[in-house]
DNA sequence: ATGTCGAATAGGATTCGA
């Protein structure tokens, strides 16, 4: 089973981009992120056509998250528990009926910027809240995926210019203190796992030339409970996406598990 | 002091978010 991540940045401005990567990679499953879209407003029977299954957590013009499916979902939620005020749709999870069921947990995780103030600390609060339900998840003994646009470097090695990002919420040491928080539940970072950097991106920055000059981040990550990663095969980041005909600052990342 | 893009509002240029 090919699960895969993709921060789409609108998909209005994707809607001829994210079906090209889909027909070419051929993903079972895809979290995602940015889809700047109302649930009604989603072009569901683009992907219907495709052979996928369609379900979205959107909002008016900003965050949204959606999830691909060739395979049959079943206990779709919407919403990261923890605070009935969030209204910011960011998480989206479900479980993929394949031969062998896999929870997937899509997500967008806050930028967090400027920091420090009110948008940081929404963003930390929102990473305790995802650490509430892995811990919740882990003890369930289930295989899962938590996968998407984390807004998180996790080291030095996963920017190009690392300098330049020491004051920015996506770096900032408590940011990658609750990533690590999470990681040490007993997640695997399939990339890192399986492709170390330096020299591994998933984002490059519109601006400054930042593509031309493989100027990028590695922010996008795919998590795997235990049994999860027992069962990972494979691990990559379609690169070349970012170098198409209109595409999102963001490239598609996925992992492939036995069966 | 961002070599930019996407969406909303408004009906074009500006603002916000990233």
């Amino acid at each position: 089973m090919k699960l895969a991540t993709f921060n789409i940045n609108g998909i209005k401005a994707r809607i001829e981009a994210l079906p090209a990567w889909l027909a070419a990679a051929a993903p079972d499953v895809v979290c995602l992120q940015e889809i700047k879209s109302v649930d009604d407003g989603f072009p569901c029977e683009v992907f219907e056509a495709m052979g996928y299954r369609v379900e979205t957590h959107g909002q008016k013009g900003f965050n949204g998250v959606a999830i691909l499916s060739k395979f049959a979902l079943s206990d779709i939620r919407r919403g990261l528990p923890g605070d009935d005020s969030d209204e910011q749709a960011r998480w989206i999870e479900a479980v993929v009926e394949g031969t062998r069921p896999v929870r997937v947990c899509g997500l967008y995780l806050p930028n967090g910027n400027p920091a420090p103030g009110p948008k940081y600390d929404y963003k930390l609060q929102w990473m305790a809240r995802m650490e509430v339900r892995v811990r919740d998840l882990l003890a369930s003994e289930e295989p899962f995926v938590c996968l998407g646009d984390y807004n998180v470097i996790p080291q030095t090695e996963d920017a190009a210019r690392p300098n330049v990002w020491v004051t920015d919420a996506l770096f900032l040491p408590a940011t990658r203190e609750a990533y690590r928080r999470l990681l040490n539940l007993g997640l695997t970072d399939a990339i890192r796992a399986r492709q170390p950097g330096p020299g591994v991106y998933t984002f490059w920055d519109y601006q400054a030339g930042a593509w031309e000059r493989n100027n990028g981040i590695r922010i996008d990550h795919l998590l795997l409970s235990p049994q999860a990663a027992d069962r990972l095969e494979e691990a990559g980041i379609d690169k070349a996406v970012r170098g198409g005909d209109r595409p999102s600052d963001h490239v598609p990342v996925w992992v492939r598990l036995a069966s």
